[in-house]
DNA sequence: TGCCAGGCCCTCTTTAGGGCCTT
């Protein structure tokens, strides 16, 4: 999919997972996900997912998946296969987007799948448009931001939610503060390699196009 | 034996080091 789509179209996904790196043989263990279109949420995807190994108790009291969980859960091959076919063409946004990346692009190859489309990461643009926040873990934007939530951080499908509404919030600004009314998939990514000390100029010749 | 992630970003930087974020 090209990156002159909107940005408000999109799918935002979260990775519980053994640990932090596919390359040290961690796996995914849940996959949560929200499709967007036109700023609204039209679908959800949420799959406990079995690693084929017993989790760590850290894990286990982190996010609240137990083995036992898991142990009635399918395969990763088979929920990632459903998630393949969820996200379809659209481009993607996760928070710290280089962590579910590189699960993604783990978990898809056992399968012999491959991201079509790109990614965007909101903690990066957080770090450029919210630059008051205390800082940009998901829990302290969501509580700045004053997005609703029930209180449920570290479970797949809650914190897609909740990045998806902190992602909107970011559209939101670039149109209330810069007059730009749709903003492109394409201009977040450029955004994110944007100096902090930059945006403000990047955004203010960019809406004077 | 000891160690064990990695990308991004800032600065007391660039021949580097360390903090932030994700689980």
């Amino acid at each position: 999919m090209s990156k002159l789509t909107p940005a408000d179209t999109v799918v935002v996904l979260d990775f519980e997972t053994s640990g932090l790196s596919p390359k040290q043989g961690e796996r995914a263990i849940e996959i949560g996900a929200v499709l967007l279109e036109n700023g609204q949420i039209t679908g959800r995807f949420q799959e406990l997912m079995n690693p084929g190994f017993a989790i760590p108790a850290f894990i286990e009291s982190y996010t609240g998946i137990s083995n036992a969980m898991l142990a009635d859960a399918p395969p990763c091959a088979e929920v990632m296969e459903r998630f393949y076919q969820f996200v379809g063409p659209h481009n993607m946004v996760a928070h710290n987007a280089s962590f579910d990346r590189s699960f993604l692009t783990a978990e898809w190859a056992y399968i012999g799948r491959q991201a079509q489309a790109e990614f965007a990461c909101s903690m990066l643009l957080s770090r450029r448009l919210l630059q008051d926040a205390p800082n940009h873990k998901l829990a302290t934007l969501v509580a700045h931001q004053q997005i609703d939530n029930q209180g449920i951080f570290h479970r797949a499908l809650a914190d897609a939610e909740m990045t998806a509404q902190l992602w909107l919030c970011l559209l939101k600004q670039l149109q209330q503060q810069f007059k730009i009314t749709q903003p492109s998939f394409k201009l977040m990514q450029q955004l994110s390699s944007q100096s902090k000390a930059n945006i403000v100029s990047f955004l203010r010749r960019y809406s004077q196009q």
